[in-house]
DNA sequence: ATACGCCCCTGGTGGC
DNA sequence: TGCCACCAGGGGCGTA
């Protein structure tokens, strides 16, 4: 669910909320999500203070008072919502991770299909996670260029839209993103990775960057589950060119006959859609 | 090293 | 209306 664009959105509604805030309670409702929380989770983040955040491919950073950061990770279902801790509504469905500021604010980790995680790491080797250590550049920041994307993609064999899933070859991308950046680039998804580089990889990088950008200033796409922190829908689907539009009309191309409509194929066992004229 | 299943889990949808 | 198969913004891990 949440790919880069959402990570970003409900991260920056968190630290409007939470940062400066001491947190005076913390509790879990169950033993973990994807993996079981770390030891004494609640107890760790009680009393402490927010400092910042930050964002490393699609994981949330929370930086704490007293040396630890909380990586969390919002699965395909994640939600992280603030709500005024007086409200007296039961507390959501599935809220595995409740935070309470004091000034009254409550966040909870909502995750039905708990594919989430929350993990405490310490905040001056935050990078050297596991879940972190080995993630590629971010996409949005200057080192993310067409010379590093094509080093990353050389001597693979797999097609470039698995690539792009790979967060080793760059961070943040999930499977709508990679279909919209994809299209921009006019590449088609079945191409080997390894191919795209010199003039291909120079109109890829621009591509990720824009889509990205142009779905961050879009407050994310909304499509089951996700919401931003203030509890908004995102607002990008709206603006989807090919993911999800099997046999829609190709915004690219005249029809009839164009290019038939966007087509959807199954790789490595999960929907892409693309334009099969204009993607070469 | 790379590639490919499998699996974690719940909920919504569409077909019969 | 009920049941069921299938699908969904992810990604770690074990196995070839």
């Amino acid at each position: 669910m949440p790919e880069l664009p959402e990570v970003e959105t409900v991260m920056r509604g968190l630290a409007a909320v939470l940062e400066g805030r001491t947190l005076v309670r913390a509790a879990t409702h169950r033993a973990g999500m994807r993996w079981p929380f770390p030891e004494g989770l609640a107890q760790r983040l009680t009393g402490a203070r927010v400092e910042g955040f930050r964002r490393r491919g699609k994981y949330m950073l929370m930086r704490l008072s007293g040396g630890d950061s909380a990586l969390i990770h919002l699965g395909m279902s994640g939600r992280m919502v603030a709500r005024p801790a007086r409200a007296n509504a039961p507390p959501p469905a599935h809220e595995h991770l409740l935070l309470e500021t004091d000034d009254g604010q409550v966040v909870g980790f909502v995750d039905p299909r708990r594919f989430g995680s929350v993990d405490l790491v310490p905040t001056a080797a935050e990078d050297a996670h596991r879940l972190l250590a080995g993630m590629g550049p971010e996409p949005l920041e200057a080192g993310f260029t067409a010379a590093i994307l094509s080093a990353a993609l050389a001597g693979r064999r797999t097609p470039i839209k698995a690539a792009l899933l790979d967060q080793r070859v760059v961070a943040g991308l999930g499977n709508i993103y990679v279909a919209e950046a994809l299209f921009r680039a006019g590449l088609s998804p079945r191409r080997l990775a390894h191919t795209v580089a010199g003039a291909r990889a120079a109109r890829l990088v621009p591509a990720i960057r824009a889509v990205l950008e142009e779905a961050i200033a879009a407050g994310g796409s909304s499509l089951r589950d996700y919401v931003q922190a203030d509890g908004e829908l995102g607002h990008f689907q709206d603006r989807f060119q090919v993911y999800d539009r099997a046999g829609a009309p190709c915004p690219l191309c005249p029809g009839p006959p164009g290019c038939g409509g966007v087509s959807r194929i199954v790789q490595s066992g999960r929907s892409t859609f693309f334009c099969a004229r204009t993607q070469r």
